[in-house]
DNA sequence: AGCCCGATGTAGCACTCGCTACAAGTGCGC
DNA sequence: GCGCACTTGTAGCGAGTGCTACATCGGGCT
């Protein structure tokens, strides 16, 4: 059989799906070439390091978020400010999306290391799930720009609430939101 | 020279101070008794085995938490639900937090990862906090439970925010609590 | 046709990981 | 003083880590 020839482009969609599956904190070379239907010498070979193959890999992750939160959440605008936080909250409460806060919040970790790549995914993403939160808030909203804020950092308190088994907290917090 | 007798309680403050200098995550045996002053092969005679260690450090850092929280923080009541979670935001920005919180965050990406024994940990904490907000709120506050929820949610995703370098996100987030 | 270079396989290096077998030292009660 | 249980040191195991040396295969270009 000839070998099958490879890239970045082949190779990082199934390294993000393992890495969806099986955590980002300890995914080493010879788990994710096997993933991949590689072997580590190749993954460092196309990537050159594990360091620059995970922050590939992050860049990814953080398109793959992008497509994800367009398809996955209704188009229409919420009624309040707080509903369009319980909205997000309830949608990202679905089973489909703990592989993703599994390794989101490992990414987080990373940043709080210091990480740069990390720092810049996360970045990102919360850039992307910020202008979502604006085109999603009630049309006639006072100040998007501040409401969009005082969601996201509602939302993302109360994901965080969630994960540590606190999700009533959580829904109290976001039922307090004003708006 | 004798041997230096140890317990868990000799070892938990250093094993505590070297996690907090060093991260949780990737926390291995023999740096955890270099810096404790013993063998790896103490640290399993002391706890059993690694799991059982870290959870013992998990309890002792949650007390540590407590204890923190009532020495770092002034006494009085906060005029405001928005000024208790600015004035805890403020604190947590201290430099002096920072070790705290790179653990943290391994600590919820553990409780993602379904460990028990971060999960009870993170959620023991995330009580005494909420405690310490409600006996922080203004007196005058009409429902100081629900106030406390809705105050730490904003705190938690506040911090979140401020982890991935987006604490302008935080800030507004924050500013646009009421009460 | 001949060559060259990118892509791949095999094997291995030096290291760390959690943990254990075995033996020795130590202080206690008797 | 004696013996026993608790505590400690030394050495090592088997697995896994990121990464590399070397040889080889094969398609495209001249």
């Amino acid at each position: 059989m000839a070998p099958a020839r490879m890239s970045r482009e082949t190779l990082l969609p199934r390294l993000a799906a393992h890495v969806l599956a099986h955590g980002l904190a300890d995914a080493s070379l010879r788990p994710l070439a096997r993933a991949a239907g590689t072997s580590d010498r190749m993954l460092i070979y196309h990537f050159g390091s594990k360091d620059a193959l995970v922050a590939a890999l992050l860049e990814h992750l953080a398109g793959m978020f992008a497509d994800a939160l367009d398809s996955a959440f209704p188009k229409e605008r919420s009624p309040s400010r707080r509903a369009c936080a319980q909205a997000v909250y309830a949608i990202t409460g679905e089973p489909a999306f703990a592989p993703f806060f599994r390794i989101w919040w490992d990414i987080v970790a990373g940043c709080s290391d210091g990480n740069a790549a990390y720092l810049e995914a996360a970045g990102r993403m919360m850039d992307v799930l910020l202008d979502w939160v604006v085109d999603h808030l009630p049309a006639d909203d006072p100040d998007p720009q501040a409401g969009a804020r005082a969601v996201l950092t509602t939302i993302e308190g109360a994901q965080m609430l969630r994960a540590v088994g606190r999700g009533d907290v959580a829904q109290a917090g976001l039922a307090a939101l004003e708006g």
